[in-house]
DNA sequence: TTTATTTATCGAAGTATTTGAATAAATCTA
DNA sequence: TAGATTTATTCAAATACTTCGATAAATAAA
């Protein structure tokens, strides 16, 4: 992972509703759906849509549709490869 | 860690010029001279010096006194802790 | 002790991010 | 099809961050 990728997943994670709604997932055992979240964040509903798509541009969330309803998920892949970048900082 | 101090790392990790620093204290073997990052950053002395203290806030990095040079660490340690919290994320 | 060097702080300007009201778009249900 | 539900987009206001000139503080060197 190069740095410029590695910013922008700092930049995903550097925000208290966004760990929130990544922690949101986990707890939900992998998958995670919109209408859930509105209820367990407090915002407005358009703000956990913009930090949502800021997850998913980023690579970390990767969503499907079901319906009129949207699963979210983990991409553990691209967090292992940032952590990977992270352990490169080390001696 | 909690996610307050996750949220803190993140924000100090999302920018270029404070990932380029951590680049260079790796670099230098461990320990990095200030006055060496000014002329290694494109960017005007204050500045650098708002990055590092970011840095050292969040403790991400550590600094010692040598006369009128300051030396800079990377705190290995609370990378470690970080890279745990991130691993915490996980399913 | 004056001058030069290195780092830190302040303040202001420019830029980016966060937030929510309004509303659109998509899809489900009756 | 009409209304309800879920998610996305637009826009504007508020907030936060980045940058650098000016300058201060600390220490070294002359």
């Amino acid at each position: 992972m190069d740095a410029k990728k590695a910013e922008k997943i700092s930049k995903a994670l550097a925000d208290p509703n966004r760990l929130c709604i990544l922690k949101e997932i986990k707890k939900s055992k992998d998958c995670l759906y919109c209408v859930d979240l509105n209820n367990m964040i407090n915002l407005a509903q358009p703000s956990i849509a913009h930090h949502l798509k800021l997850l998913i541009e980023c690579e970390l969330v990767t969503s499907d549709k079901e319906g009129r309803n949207v699963r979210y998920y983990l991409n553990s892949k691209l967090l292992d490869d940032y952590i990977g970048f992270l352990e490169g900082l080390k001696v």
